[in-house]
DNA sequence: GCATTTCACGTACATGTGTACGTTCATGAT
DNA sequence: ATCATGAACGTACACATGTACGTGAAATGC
């Protein structure tokens, strides 16, 4: 559980390309980038350098290309984000974020029958 | 609407001070601060004057001291600060954090009760 | 086989951030 | 009147971050 440090937002998006199709070049992480976010190919080398710096990426040369891998999982990353976040504006308590959420951004009639079963599901576990 | 710089990590503890009791003086928003939270009461001073330039809050001096009040609300920021989070982890789509939250970090019996009633709220609204 | 494209890699550079020190001045205590 | 306290304010400084350029070498197009 070796504790790396955080993943900055520019790195993020370049970290969770990487997840999506590591092992991955840089050209390829590059590309898989949303076309709403456009970053130089030098950019993305950089990021990507800076997450294996981190420790949340490897590379390993291939003949002549460099090919990153992931590190760490994308699900590792978020919670500590996540609780991060939570910490940092919510004393560290989860509701009030959950609250926001549902009413302050809201969410549709797919999201609300999942919420529902989310529920029902805790609900059973609790009374066991 | 102007949209101002954003507030980083060590500006917002201080924020969260200030806004629990704003108007105040450094000193008190320095006292404010959890005690989990220890830091030089001048950089209190400098995370304040940073949020001011940054047009988070204001100042006036009163006699010999400065007298700082939020110009943002708590609100906003935390909508404008989760609204950046869900964007960037997650495409902008709000359920995959609402599972994390109640999944990954749990929430206990009585968030569980203000869920079904939040729920239910909202299943009403839908109806209508 | 020469020009063009494409990488890796080193380097850069402005701005942001965390954290605080030093100087100066006013104020209240002695 | 003198001195310790406490503020404001300017300044500092290392490290992080966003963003990219330049150089040199390899591969590919013609």
């Amino acid at each position: 559980m070796v504790d790396r440090p955080a993943i900055s937002k520019g790195e993020m998006e370049v970290a969770r390309a990487l997840w999506q199709i590591a092992p991955a070049t840089v050209r390829e992480v590059f590309e898989a980038l949303p076309a709403s976010r456009a970053m130089d190919f030098t950019t993305v080398q950089t990021y990507l350098r800076r997450l294996e710096t981190k420790g949340h990426a490897t590379s390993k040369l291939k003949g002549r290309v460099r090919v990153y891998s992931a590190r760490t999982k994308e699900r590792t990353v978020i919670r500590d984000t996540v609780n991060d976040l939570v910490q940092r504006l919510f004393d560290g308590d989860t509701m009030p974020l959950v609250r926001h959420l549902i009413e302050d951004r809201g969410i549709d009639e797919t999201g609300l029958a999942e919420l529902r079963d989310l529920i029902e599901r805790l609900d059973q576990e609790g009374k066991k």
